[in-house]
RNA sequence: GCCGCUAUCGUCUAGGGGUCAGGACACGUGGUUCUCAGCCACGGGACCGGGGUUCGAAUCCCCGUAGCGGUACCA
């Protein structure tokens, strides 16, 4: 293929959605495959919802998401401004050159006029589009308009007949004319509408794949329409399906949390937002699931984009991340964890230093149980911080047992006496005094957990005991038997 | 209302005129075991409905139905 040109334009009234992120990076992945390029595009004409900060915030998201663009803001290119609000000369220019070559006409017709009509039609259970006065205005009548000083809308001339297109999606799509109305190209106000705006941007850009949200599905006539028009050979499009939430319904923050940022505070992989996202409508062919950035963009193809709506399903994506937590390197899963830990003030500075691999060890081994980054800071409580509170409902299920304090005192006062402290010579010596006490070995390693943890879950019990260090397990066995004592 | 798009396990999907309709998440059972997680094994679970075409339809066609989108001087 000859090297396309396609473009992600998010309207920066709100942060970096999902759904937002997945049609960002389906161009994306379309462009690295084919070796194209990746423009970014801000659709900022929206300026009562529109701020620089949502345009910051879209630029973050991109960032963290690794879906570098290779014409757009921060980085320019040779079709700059990438701002559509910086663009309206060129949209006006358009509209002025469309009306003078006949493809488009004023409109001198009131908004309220025009609702008025379209409500009356509603009313009569009719559908409504408007009604050409003004492109069968007689030329005194017309002159009469101009000299009263309105200011005219300017409106494309649909000319009768069909389009028909070949969706990269969803093949062959066919739209009668007399569906659609003279819709607006420049507003009485002289500022473009959506319509003007995008297709003059995408010709200008020389965009040649329009790859987009389904909504937009029944606007590609009229964007096909502008371009013959225009004279030009319209893009090839391909429309990709919305995503909803669990309840099938279109994706909203009713959802939970619907923006990229959000997932990021939440402790989720950016491979594994990219991973789970590419798959959510997309498919390479066969049963593959964990894929990087890579393999997704070898394997990427417009055909695999499946027709249907698809539900954004939270839980497959923490299954994601935790395959991902699970492939991060001991060095790796420090780094991400470190600012965390470091908010939970059970940062040690002894962690850049001695104990780092220490600190690996610990994070590897909670790692199983985690699923996003916030996860590891109360796993690794434990291990971390100089005291450890009793869960109730740990010590009510285990603890409520005859002469436990003698039994945890011995055992505390046995392990002091062991002298290779690691997990061998630890569970050795629990099983003696277990032995030696008759009672069960579960016993004695459920008061451990506890005595260490606080809790009534944790990893195996002697790698916990052996991580945990020898003087740090024997303090807590005795705090605890004392605990016991006086309850 | 009109126009358009879509339709395989609860979810994401593979496949596609003849298959035991495959995989993953989730779920259930068992195993590992000191708990939980993980891991391993096993299991339940789907082609929206109705007509055609065909020897044969989940697959192709038509009609319904449902969901979604559009129908603005919103984007």
């Amino acid at each position: 293929m000859h090297a396309p040109r396609v473009r992600f334009a998010p309207s920066p009234t709100g942060y970096l959605h999902v759904g937002g992120a997945r049609t960002a990076l389906f161009n994306w992945l379309f462009a690295r495959r084919h070796g194209g390029t990746f423009i970014l595009r801000i659709e900022d004409t929206d300026t009562e919802r529109s701020s620089d900060e949502m345009v910051s915030g879209i630029l973050e998201s991109l960032h963290w998401l690794g879906l570098e663009w290779d014409e757009g803001p921060e980085v320019g290119g040779s079709h700059a401004p990438y701002f559509q609000t910086q663009r309206y000369a060129r949209h006006r220019e358009v509209g002025e050159r469309l009306v003078a070559e006949g493809h488009a006409y004023p409109c001198y017709c009131s908004p309220d006029l025009l609702k008025q009509k379209r409500e009356d039609a509603e009313r009569q259970g009719l559908g409504w589009k408007y009604d050409r006065t003004c492109l069968h205005l007689a030329l005194a009548e017309r002159q009469r308009l101009e000299a009263s000083g309105i200011s005219p809308a300017i409106r494309f001339n649909v000319p009768p007949g069909r389009t028909a297109y070949t969706d990269r999606v969803r093949g062959a799509i066919q739209f009668d004319h007399d569906q659609i109305e003279d819709f607006v190209l420049l507003r009485s106000n002289r500022l473009p509408t959506y319509h003007l705006s995008v297709v003059a941007d995408d010709l200008d850009m020389r965009i040649t794949h329009v790859i987009r949200g389904d909504d937009h599905i029944s606007n590609t006539p009229k964007h096909i329409l502008l371009w013959q028009a225009l004279g030009e050979t319209p893009p090839e499009f391909a429309h990709v399906p919305l995503l909803l939430g669990t309840d099938k319904k279109r994706l909203s923050k009713r959802h939970g949390a619907t923006s990229v940022t959000e997932y990021e505070r939440l402790g989720y992989l950016s491979d594994a937002m990219v991973n789970f996202l590419g798959l959510l409508g997309w498919s390479p062919g066969g049963d593959r699931e964990v894929m990087s950035r890579q393999e997704l963009i070898d394997a990427f193809t417009l055909d695999g984009i499946s027709g249907g709506d698809a539900v954004f399903n939270p839980e497959k994506l923490d299954w994601f991340n935790a395959q991902y937590l699970a492939r991060l390197t001991p060095e790796g899963l420090v780094e991400r964890v470190k600012p965390l830990l470091d908010a939970a003030g059970l940062w040690n500075a002894a962690f850049d230093g001695e104990r780092r691999e220490w600190l690996q060890r610990v994070l590897a081994l909670v790692l199983s149980r985690v699923r996003r980054l916030p996860d590891f800071v109360e796993q690794a409580r434990p291990f971390l911080a100089d005291h450890v509170d009793y869960d109730p409902e740990a010590v009510s299920k285990y603890l409520a047992v005859a002469e436990l304090d003698s039994h945890v005192e011995t055992l505390a006062l046995t392990l002091d006496r062991v002298e290779q402290w690691d997990e061998a010579a630890i569970e050795c010596a629990l099983r003696d005094v277990a032995d030696i006490r008759s009672i069960k070995a579960a016993t004695l390693i459920h008061a451990a957990r506890i005595a260490t943890t606080g809790k009534a879950v944790s990893p195996g019990i002697f790698e916990v005991l052996a991580l945990m260090g020898k003087p740090v397990t024997v303090t807590r066995l005795l705090a605890l038997a004392k605990f016991l004592q006086a309850s």
